[in-house]
DNA sequence: CATCTATGATTGATCGGCCG
DNA sequence: CCGGCCGATCAATCATAGAT
């Protein structure tokens, strides 16, 4: 607890919520991906683009998602389920074999 | 690309609803950051260390010096800040993908007029 | 306006793959 | 076979924005 305690406060103070748009484009990709909510590189950044967003921050996003849904999924069950009727684009292939081919590709 | 499997077992309790897939039974091994009988700071093992100013400041400064660490200079610089060289390395490790982003965020200078509400 | 919660970012450290 | 590095991720925490 000593003094010094003024981590050179980074940029993480002036903080943006991002749009809701974005928020929901990020969800229905992380509930309609719920088996694997990994996206590739290229899935990263075509959500970037969409969500107006960097690379890093959907990121940022899905690490911060995954473990908070995993800590407590009752809390996101509602979300999940909300989403999850949005999107009927369910993929349970998690199954055999790790060939990715994700995302479509370059518009 | 694959991500860690399932390391010991456990059953997470849902609630009935969506089902529980592995990467939500995914847990890490704890830090075996051994020794450094620091005051009220890491110990053993299981625990987050955090590097004081002094420490980072020090780190910083030979990153500056060198992105990469020589086996000798790994050792006096641990020495120096009491940390182990598998922290100075892995903080170097760290420290040099950190820069890596910062580069190619900065290359991606791109108008990004914020996302309105 | 104070307090509690949701959320984006940071970072020490782990995991698996690759290389010399 | 081993140690270091990379890339991705984890997990805990920080600081703030938003809700109450």
């Amino acid at each position: 607890v000593m003094i010094l305690r003024s981590r050179f406060l980074d940029a993480r103070r002036k903080r943006r919520n991002f749009n809701k748009q974005a928020t929901e484009i990020l969800n229905e990709y992380f509930y309609s991906h719920l088996s694997n909510p990994y996206p590739s590189e290229e899935a990263k950044e075509e959500l970037a683009k969409k969500c107006g967003i960097t690379v890093s921050q959907v990121s940022n996003w899905f690490g911060n998602k995954r473990i908070r849904y995993k800590k407590n999924i009752s809390k996101f069950q509602e979300e999940a389920n909300m989403y999850a009727a949005r999107t009927a684009v369910n993929a349970t292939s998690v199954s055999a074999h790790g060939s990715q081919a994700n995302s479509p590709s370059t518009p | 690309v694959s991500q860690d499997r399932e390391r010991g077992d456990d059953e997470v309790q849902q609630a009935g609803q969506g089902q529980t897939f592995d990467w939500m039974k995914v847990k890490r091994n704890p830090p075996k950051t051994v020794k450094v009988a620091d005051y009220g700071l890491a110990h053993n093992n299981a625990m987050r260390t955090n590097f004081s100013t002094r420490q980072l400041t020090e780190l910083e400064k030979e990153f500056h010096f060198s992105k990469y660490l020589t086996r000798a200079r790994r050792v006096e610089i641990a020495a120096t800040l009491e940390l182990n060289e598998t922290q100075v390395k892995i903080w170097f490790q760290n420290r040099r993908m950190k820069q890596k982003k910062r580069e190619r965020e900065g290359a991606t200078a791109s108008a990004r007029p914020f996302s309105s509400s």
